[in-house]
DNA sequence: AAAACGTGGCA
DNA sequence: TTGCCAAGTTT
């Protein structure tokens, strides 16, 4: 047998992490791990799957689920499109799967939410069928093992990783190989401070040979940060504020959040107020007063955020239709970002 | 193909 | 502070 295979597959059963989805070959909770680990680190998915495993024990209940309750236990995760898709896909399975998950690459990758990666890997995991999983972890594990310099983000490179694992994984159990290469990728060959002092394949490392390891994999895009200015009203009416549903596409989408109006630079009262009948039409006059400024981080955003408070007698009539009225012990039922979440925890 | 999509941790 | 990265997918 290969021996750098021979040295993955022994050093995984000697040092392999028991996390809860690798106890099972259920390829719904499979399938939900591997959604819930999307771009997202073990340590931050674990409690979330646990939260969906004990309010969902199947497909069906997931299907039948409000949209609004499968976004309120992802609150908090990111990359909500993730929980939308999740929902879809069960329904998906429901009308068109007869309720049977899919038990073949193929149609697993019909589900939405469901890519090369997370079919693959419920592919193997679950059915133990023959497809690699090419994840961030095994990209740099075999970028590096290799001495590939080949950029790992432009997709017409990724067939040349496919191709190596393909090889490797010939005459392998696909469960137990993929499982090893990832967590070579996260536990040994990791992005920095790899231990290359007690990695299994070190003697066949050919990035520590040439002393690369430290600059691989190569990436050729760098993200270019927009600068956003919004500002969020906490608009107080008979004991309550509102909320509204963020609809149509972009960031958060169908999540809830104070009335918002955004401004090209930072907001300032006179512009606000300029500009208040984008959210409210009250003629009444009306004074808003400066609470607090925020600075929320996201990949491709810098949001610069200041949070304003409107005092009101008669009830507001508001431009947007998506308005509910809550109060704060009553809007934790609302699946709302983070940044939201933050600032209402203050009040 | 390139850009958008969240949040948290670490150097 | 800034930049990078994490069990990727969609448009």
């Amino acid at each position: 047998m290969n021996q750098i295979v021979l040295g993955i597959l022994y050093w995984y059963q000697k040092n392999l992490r028991n996390l809860p989805w690798r106890s099972t070959n259920d390829p719904f909770k499979i399938w939900l791990s591997e959604v819930i680990l999307q771009q997202t680190q073990v340590v931050q998915g674990t409690v979330y799957y646990e939260k969906f495993i004990e309010n969902f024990s199947n497909i069906k209940q997931l299907a039948n689920a409000e949209e609004e309750q499968i976004l309120k236990l992802w609150q908090g995760l990111g990359y909500y499109s993730r929980a939308r898709n999740l929902h879809k896909a069960a329904q998906h399975i429901i009308n068109n799967f007869n309720g049977v998950f899919p038990n073949n690459y193929k149609d697993l990758l019909k589900l939405p939410g469901v890519g090369d990666y997370t079919a693959s890997a419920i592919a193997s995991f679950a059915y133990n069928l023959p497809h690699p999983t090419l994840d961030g972890n095994v990209y740099r594990f075999i970028a590096r093992l290799y001495n590939i310099n080949l950029p790992i983000d432009e997709p017409r490179n990724k067939s040349v990783f496919i191709n190596i694992l393909m090889e490797l994984m010939e005459g392998q159990e696909p469960r137990q190989f993929n499982n090893a290469m990832m967590e070579m990728g996260a536990i040994i060959c990791k992005p920095q401070n790899p231990q290359c002092n007690i990695c299994p394949v070190a003697d066949y490392c050919e990035a520590l040979k040439n002393n690369t390891v430290e600059n691989l994999p190569v990436k050729s895009k760098k993200v270019k940060v927009q600068i956003r200015h919004l500002n969020y009203f906490f608009i107080e009416y008979n004991n309550g504020f509102y909320l509204e549903k963020r609809m149509g596409s972009g960031i958060w989408q169908n999540l809830f959040q104070l009335p918002l109006i955004e401004t090209l630079s930072e907001g300032t009262k006179e512009i606000l107020l300029s500009q208040i009948n984008l959210i409210l039409n009250n003629k009444s006059t009306m004074d808003i007063h400066f609470e607090k400024d925020m600075r929320h981080i996201l990949t491709h955003q810098r949001l610069e955020v200041k949070f304003w408070k409107i005092q009101l007698n008669i009830e507001p009539e508001f431009t947007n239709k998506k308005m509910v009225h809550t109060n704060l012990s009553e809007y934790k039922n609302y699946a709302v970002p983070k940044l939201i979440e933050n600032y209402l925890l203050l009040l």
